[in-house]
DNA sequence: GTCTATAGCTCGATAGAC
DNA sequence: GTCTATCGAGCTATAGAC
């Protein structure tokens, strides 16, 4: 498979991030999944930072637009690992390698995946931005083939929450890492009739 | 099955939520939905419900307690689809008419769902507080019978995760509550090899 | 059980020096 | 790019009259 070539406006990240950003940006991600995003404050973010609130509006001008670059990074960390997987040549190949990376991405990141997009105020954007819509898309095509109408919609959006969902819920919050990973993937390759 | 009746103290609802508290209570949760937790003050609650704030602080004595309360109506409502479902001879019956509450709950509820109970701040109290750990309990042991260790665990995890998730989630954004529900079960069934 | 009024604080955001 | 200092608004929570 090729890894289609897009367009620079087109892309997630313009490719525009400073350093310091990604700092303001990993500090938020963080706090944002303790205390969403409605419970974090511009001035735990300079704390966290270690900096002061002017040096935070330095590289960001309103406290939206710091949540919407952390979403826009997120969706660009998922987008990487279709990237990743579209490598396979084969469709089954990447199919496999893309639910591998999701498991992967799912629960290194237990504490912060999803906790963005779930956000309400952030979720309410998702349904009509363009880069959510693509990313979606590249999803769906990969786990599902071209299986058409809401039934591959439902099943792509199930296949996506079952991973991400379960190893944020509560009852996995005991198992370590390694267990949570041979745990998910055979189940999530079942779901998909994988197996 | 026999619903196990439970002392009281156990229950989710000690049955001590008056008319004023209920619509707090439904007032609040559906801010929580929109604005998240953290996004929501007493102010717009007490303006949704046409009062001030003092009249709200009358029901409960901080925020925290409301968020608390919203929480435990939620798990409630969880715990009497388990109820209902329970009231099947079989097991099969049982663990079938679960499915079909849990999908209903989801769909019907699209947008509260999961939200409160998704809430960072909420979600860290889980797995410590007793009545969610009861609600997940009788929820697997419906689900997988009495399939032990992790892999029970995440499974459980996995088909809530599913169904509550893929209600939410935007790509499920455009359908219909029908063409929804349609296609939930027969997936959510089929993961657990129902069919 | 609802109101007005207010205390005391933190919020997001800005101005301007270095 | 970081700081100090500040603004006005909004926040949680309380006091006390009706």
């Amino acid at each position: 498979m090729s890894t289609a070539e897009l367009p620079d406006t087109q892309r997630v990240n313009p490719g525009t991030a400073t350093a310091a950003q990604g700092r303001v940006i990993a500090a938020a991600l963080d706090l944002f999944a303790r205390h969403g995003v409605g419970g974090t404050s511009l001035q735990m973010i300079a704390d966290e930072l270690g900096v002061t609130k002017a040096a935070v509006y330095r590289q960001y001008k309103t406290k939206e637009q710091i949540a919407l670059a952390v979403a826009d990074a997120e969706l660009a960390r998922m987008e990487a690992t279709i990237d990743d997987a579209e490598e396979e040549q084969s469709w089954a190949g990447a199919r496999e390698r893309l639910l591998i990376n999701m498991v992967n991405l799912a629960v290194e990141r237990r504490q912060t995946v999803g906790v963005i997009l779930m956000d309400p105020g952030i979720a309410r954007l998702a349904p009509k931005n363009a880069s959510f819509r693509r990313v979606m898309g590249r999803m769906r095509r990969l786990l599902l083939g071209n299986e058409p109408g809401p039934d591959g919609a439902v099943r792509t959006a199930m296949v996506i929450a079952a991973i991400s969902g379960a190893a944020v819920h509560p009852l996995a919050f005991d198992l370590d890492d390694d267990t949570l990973r041979a745990q998910l993937l055979p189940l999530a390759k079942r779901f998909l009739d994988l197996t």
